[in-house]
DNA sequence: TTGTAGGCGTTATCAA
DNA sequence: TTGATAACGCCTACAA
C-alpha cells in the first residue's frame, strides 16, 4: 500500500505537505496542491486509518451490537438509518451480534474497545429493559428499542403507547365500536404500552373498552413464541355479535387475521376491518387489500441513535434521556368507514 | 485506555513480556504469565487494534458491501452467516451500502482500503452480473448472489436452476399435471435459470410444459417492480380447466396467490396447491396453511463467502470459481397429493 | 508556504 | 526466559 512518504517522494515535497492536502489543512499553495493531488490519485493513495487513529485522532469506527437470534427484518432498517447518519461523519459501522449469549456479549464489548469505536448502539429486537454486559466500556452507548433498567443510559424507543392510540383512534373515528384485539405476548413492554394508548383513545371517544374482545395472538415465552392468531381470530369472528374491526399486535398477526377471515368467507374490509402494526412492507404492501398499519420507525431509530451518541457524550453523569420516536399511521385499504 | 506499557509497569516486567502473554507467544514462565494475566484483567486491558495493524499485522476487519435500496430481509441472514464464519477468525464485520450509486460505491472501496480490510463480500440483492466499481482494490473480493461479467472474480450464488427443478419435481411427483407458474420479472438470471430447472423436471416426468399457464407476477423494471400476482392468479384460477397447483417466483407472490384463491372461494391445498420460493419465515410460517417453499440459503451464502475469501487469495490469476449453494425444499402444508 | 522532529501502542529483532 | 530498541504511517508542534 502506498504511504504518505511515498507520495511525498514522487511529488518531490515533504510528507507534511501531502498530509496537509489530504486533510484539507489550508496553508498550501494552489499549485503545490494541484500537483500533489495528481500524484495522490495516480498512486491511488488512501490514508491508513490505523495510523491516523494511533496519532490520537478519533477512530472512524462506530459499533452496532444486536441481540437477535431469529431473523428479524427490522434490523435492516435500523442499520440503514445508522449508516445514513454515519455517512455524514465519515464513519463506518462495525456490526456484531451477541445471539443472546452474555459471555459473547462481554467479548464483543472488548472487541469494540479494542477497535476504539467512538460510540455504540445496542439494539434489542424487543422493546425491553437490558443491562449492558460490560460496565467498563467507556464510550457512549445508546440503547435502541430497549432501555436500561436503572435509566442510566440514553435510549431511543418507538412510541408504543402513541402507536396503540393511533390504531384505536383511527378505527373509532371511522365509526367502529365493536373492536377486537389480537395482541403480542403480555410480558413485553410494547403490549402494556399499546393497551394503555388504546384505552386512552376509547376513553376520549367515550366508548367502553370491551376486554372480552381481547385475545393473545402469540403463545409461549419471550423469544420463543408461536403465533396462534389464526385460531383465536376464527373464534372471535364467529361470535354472535361479530366485531367490525380487529387491531393486531403486528403485521404477521394481521396476515393470520386475513387468513382466518377468508376461511370463514368474510371479506376485508367489507365484513371486517384489519389494522396492523410494524409496517413490514413484505406483508403490508403484499396483502390484498393492502394493509392499513402503524409503522415501527426503525430507520429513524437507527438514525437518531447515532445522533444521540454525540450528545450522550456530553451528558451529565446519571442523566439519561429516553427518546420516543412516533409510530405513524400508514393508511391503505384494510379498514372501512362504518355507515 | 490502558496500554501495554502501563500493564508492564504495574506488573514489573517489560512490555514485550506482556505482549508475549497477550499473544500466547510461548516462551514465558508459568509464574510470570499468571502474575501478568492478573494485572491484565484487573486493569481491563485490551490491545489497540490500530497499533497492531500498523506493525504490519493483518487487519481484523472484514468488509461487506451491499447494493440494497429497498428493505430486503435477506441481508439479515447473509450478515449472520458472514459473522458466524468471521467469529472463528476473530474478525469483525464492517458494513456499508452503496444504495446503487456508483460514485458512492467507489468511495466505499476506498474506505475499505483505508481500513485495510482483509477481504470483502460484495452482495447484490439480485442474482445478476455486477462489475466492481474499483479495480484498484487489491484484497480478495467474493461476490455473493451475483457474479462478475468477465467471470474473473469468485462468486457464490444460489442454485436457482436446482431450485426451479425442486419446485416442479415436488409437484409432479405428487401427481400434479396442470401446473401454473407466476414468475419474477424475466430480466433477472434467477427467472431464466429456474425456468430451465422446471423444464428439466417436466421432461424427466414426461409431462408437457404448458406455456399458457405461465404469467408474470411482477410488473416493471429491475429494482422498480410492483407485484401483480393477485390479479394474474385470479385470471389463472378462473380458467375452465383450473390448474391444480401454482409455482411462485417468491413467497410474496405466494401470499398473493393465497389471497387470490381466497377471493374465489378456493381452499389451499384442497382446491389448489401453492409452492413458494425464498422461505421468508415471516410469510412462509405465518400463512395458514403454512407454505411449502424452496429456501434461499442466505446464511450459507454469507458463511461460504467468507470462507471462500481465503482460497480466493491464493487463486491463480484469472481463475474464478462460481459456487452454487443448493436451495432446499421446506415442506409444509400448502401442497397436496393428487389422487 | 513548507519542512523537521517526535511520538502514538504494538510487534520483530536481537541481545542478555 | 526476559528485555531494550527500532520500526510501522500518520499528525502535532514547532521551526525555517
Amino acid at each position: 500500500m502506498v504511504t504518505l512518504r511515498e507520495v511525498a517522494k514522487r511529488a518531490g515535497v515533504s510528507i507534511k505537505t501531502v498530509s496537509r492536502i489530504v486533510n484539507n489543512d489550508a496553508a498550501v499553495s494552489a499549485k503545490t496542491r494541484a500537483d500533489v493531488l495528481k500524484h495522490i490519485s495516480s498512486s491511488n493513495y488512501v490514508p491508513n486509518q490505523a495510523a491516523r487513529m494511533m496519532r490520537g485522532v478519533e477512530s472512524s469506527l462506530y459499533g452496532l451490537m444486536t441481540d437477535v437470534v431469529a431473523t428479524t427484518p427490522y434490523s435492516v432498517d435500523l442499520v440503514r438509518g445508522a449508516q445514513s447518519a454515519l455517512n455524514e461523519k465519515h464513519q463506518t459501522l462495525l456490526i456484531v451480534s451477541t445471539d443472546g449469549d452474555p459471555q459473547r456479549e462481554h467479548e464483543l464489548w472488548q472487541t469494540f474497545r479494542s477497535h476504539r469505536v467512538t460510540g455504540v448502539i445496542y439494539a434489542a429486537m424487543f422493546h425491553q429493559p437490558h443491562e449492558i454486559g460490560n460496565p467498563d466500556f467507556q464510550q457512549s452507548i445508546v440503547l435502541a428499542n430497549c432501555f436500561a433498567p436503572a435509566n442510566d443510559r440514553p435510549s431511543i424507543i418507538p412510541d408504543d403507547e402513541g402507536g396503540g392510540y393511533t390504531q384505536a383512534q383511527y378505527l373509532l373515528q371511522r365509526g367502529h365500536r365493536r373492536i377486537a384485539m389480537v395482541t403480542l405476548i403480555p410480558e413485553i413492554e410494547a403490549t402494556r404500552l399499546r393497551a394503555k394508548g388504546m384505552r386512552r383513545a376509547f376513553a376520549e371517544a367515550g366508548v367502553e373498552f370491551d376486554e372480552m374482545l381481547e385475545r393473545r395472538g402469540m403463545a409461549g415465552q419471550v423469544r420463543n413464541e408461536t403465533i396462534i392468531a389464526y385460531d383465536v381470530t376464527r373464534e372471535l369472528l364467529q361470535q354472535k355479535r361479530r366485531p367490525t374491526a380487529v387491531i393486531c399486535g403486528n403485521d404477521q398477526i394481521a396476515l393470520q387475521v386475513f387468513a382466518a377471515a377468508a376461511s370463514l368467507g368474510l371479506s376485508i374490509p367489507q365484513d371486517v376491518s384489519v389494522m396492523g402494526f410494524d409496517d413490514l412492507k413484505l406483508i403490508s404492501e403484499t396483502l390484498r387489500p393492502q394493509l392499513t398499519t402503524v409503522a415501527l420507525p426503525y430507520f429513524e431509530i437507527g438514525r437518531q441513535a447515532v445522533e444521540l451518541t454525540n450528545s450522550a457524550r456530553e451528558q451529565v453523569e446519571g442523566w439519561a434521556p429516553r427518546i420516543l420516536v412516533p409510530c405513524p399511521l400508514v393508511e391503505r385499504q384494510s379498514c372501512r368507514v362504518l355507515a
